[in-house]
DNA sequence: CCCAACTGTGAACGGCGTGTGAACGACCCG
DNA sequence: CGGGTCGTTCACACGCCGTTCACAGTTGGG
């Protein structure tokens, strides 16, 4: 996921401590030119503004987030019970608050709601290995770039084995995960979309599924660098 | 100013304690059908439903007021920190939450910021992407400058599709999300709505709904990473 | 070097998901 | 009560796509 544009440099520790048990991308940014410099190829998911240590400053960084042609959004503003006076009127300035001291399960939740409300749900999810990525979320697949027109069978096998890089499969694994726990069918199905999988990929990338001899496929290098 | 709705009757004291002080008028409700019957003539203002006594009760007050042809917005909901779980992708039945104990200026603030949003909202008026325009104001949609006659149903399914371009929904999130998380109904139904739209937006634009086989709909093209 | 086992490849079949037209039923309005 | 609108459901046809098969190509061991 994009990461969430976070203020101050450096953050409060809880702060940080919360977003990576939640897996959230973040980037601490001091200030507010930086904003826009060190803003990331596919843009900010949102932005967290602390105001514990530097509320002034907080309220500046919110106001430039927010005067931008393109108003940075969600932005979730963190402050103190004595802070909450200061708000007034100025509501908008940020999306949602939470107080702190933070507790780690209603900082998800309004990062989630959040999410939510701005029509994005919950992050997308991406697997990426070398040059290709995969998105979870509009079910597109790109190699160098370009995009990938893989039907419903190879998007399914294609994620199954780059979410596992170097782990070799059998073909009856691949059948009972990727086609169903109860399916029975002949495992020469697995070669076939193989095949096309590798097809699709293009020749410069077809390597990037291996055949594992009397075993089964395997996708990205082995992890013993052979 | 209207009455906030307030579950449950009687409401806990120190939540009546916060809005007498802040000046809200409020009428507490126990029953889901007083929410219609007992509606003041000019409406609700909002609501403010309490899950500290009967959880399960809250959350079926939160979805019968979401639930109607008029949802009533806004709507807060007070809960313990233990109940958090439970908020997992209910985030359509409330706008805002706070966490009990309750802090008065916590309250208040919230109030105020949800009553600033469902006025001049930070919401969005506008839906845009390519020719596609759609006002939610006044319903109206618009592709290359003309007007589209839209349903009722065809104007949501294509605001909420728009709303996240490039990302597939499946027809069970289009019918749950569109219209309604109770809805039990033919996945066909989709379709059906799909191909008006389609047709509606004519020859030129009907591409811009897609069809992604075996998983769902997207509309626009796929936009990498978000 | 030879053979057996395994895998790649092209083509053809068949199922199933989707598009489409039409009909039904609920609802509103005159 | 009758006409119109709108949402839902149904039946059917089309075409994509997953599966299978036969055969050629490749690998590795004896």
């Amino acid at each position: 996921m994009n990461p969430l544009l976070v203020f101050p440099d450096p953050p409060p520790p809880e702060l940080t401590q919360c977003l990576d048990l939640g897996g959230w991308a973040w980037k601490a940014i001091d200030d507010p030119e930086r904003a826009v410099s060190d803003e990331p190829d596919e843009g900010w998911a949102g932005a967290i503004v602390s105001a514990d240590t530097d509320p002034d400053g907080a309220m500046g960084m919110c106001r430039r987030l927010r005067s931008g042609e393109m108003p940075l959004e969600p932005l979730l503003l963190l402050l103190g019970g004595a802070q909450l006076a200061d708000l007034d009127s100025r509501y908008d300035l940020f999306d949602d608050f939470c107080l702190m001291p933070i507790r780690p399960a209603e900082l998800e939740a309004r990062l989630q709601h959040l999410f939510w409300r701005s029509g994005r749900g919950t992050r997308p999810e991406l697997v990426e290995y070398g040059p290709l990525a995969l998105n979870l979320e509009t079910y597109q697949a790109v190699v160098d770039g370009q995009p990938l027109d893989l039907t419903y069978m190879e998007y399914e096998l294609l994620k199954f084995l780059a979410s596992s890089p170097g782990k070799v499969f059998t073909r009856e694994t691949l059948l009972s995960r990727v086609w169903g726990y109860d399916y029975y069918g002949g495992a020469r199905t697995v070669d076939v979309h193989v095949r096309r999988l590798r097809a699709k990929l293009g020749e410069k990338h077809a390597g990037l599924i291996h055949t594992v001899r009397s075993v089964g496929y395997r996708f990205g290098q082995s992890r013993w660098g052979i």
